[in-house]
DNA sequence: GGGATGCTAGAGTTCCGAGG
DNA sequence: CCTCGGAACTCTAGCATCCC
């Protein structure tokens, strides 16, 4: 009856001696916990699946759907994590799959609701798409890994990790920038950021200008 | 002002290691 | 064996910033 959405409610120990009693994990209160309604479920229809290279060299199926407006926002993509998950869902290109936004935010695979005729399992490559190197699944692993270590998708995972804010906090250098470099051999491991050629890259990028005044100063 | 880019929040899954 | 913590990875929306 409010006047207003919700997504859910919290109920807590209505009582501070038993909430100090309980205490708290690393990251959560023992003594409170979120209920949330079913999100919101759509039909689309499965176009394709991507297969992306982490920067420890895992390779992470994404789904490609067809849009759909789904609390609030378009969703057209959606990891499938592993080899695993896509095999226990039974999910093959071109099946009507059952999407919802986990949380209301991230959009997830739920199930398979039909197969086309001629459906095929889907099977993941043996190879990187990134650098051709064979791809390895370990035993006991769920993941694929790429082990090549001058793999480009690795890389420039690689350098996105070490330029972001936890880490080197180079301000000026994001993704779209890094691809750039990577792309056209500027970069070819993370030392070379240190000694790449400022002028050349504010030539190549509007923001390259700022990113290269951040450079300097990191260095 | 418009376009491009950087950055963050937020949830869930998986994996791994540590500790009880 | 189970639980917990932390890291890695996935997605979109929306705001901030910069340059032309």
């Amino acid at each position: 009856t409010l006047p207003f959405d919700i997504d859910g409610a919290v109920i807590k120990v209505n009582d501070f001696e038993k909430r100090r009693i309980l205490g708290s994990t690393a990251k959560f209160p023992k003594w409170a916990i979120a209920f949330k309604y079913p999100p919101e479920e759509k039909e689309t229809k499965l176009l394709s699946i991507e297969v992306n290279v982490g920067r420890t060299g895992v390779l992470t199926p994404t789904a490609v759907f067809s849009p759909v407006l789904i609390a609030g926002s378009t969703v057209s993509r959606a990891t499938l994590h592993n080899e695993d998950f896509i095999k226990e869902k039974g999910i093959c290109i071109g099946d009507t799959i059952i999407i919802r936004k986990a949380g209301d935010v991230i959009p997830e695979v739920v199930s398979v609701k039909e197969h086309i005729p001629d459906a095929v399992p889907y099977r993941m490559p043996e190879i990187c798409p990134s650098c051709g190197a064979k791809a390895v699944r370990e035993d006991g692993e769920a993941a694929i890994r790429c082990n090549n270590p001058d793999c480009p998708a690795q890389l420039l995972r690689m350098l996105i990790h070490f330029c972001s804010r936890d880490a080197m906090d180079i301000e000026g250098l994001g993704d779209a920038l890094l691809n750039k470099l990577v792309e056209q051999n500027m970069i070819k491991t993370a030392a070379d950021i240190y000694s790449l050629d400022f002028g050349k890259i504010a030539e190549m990028d509007k923001m390259g200008k700022k990113s290269a005044e951040n450079l300097k100063k990191g260095h």
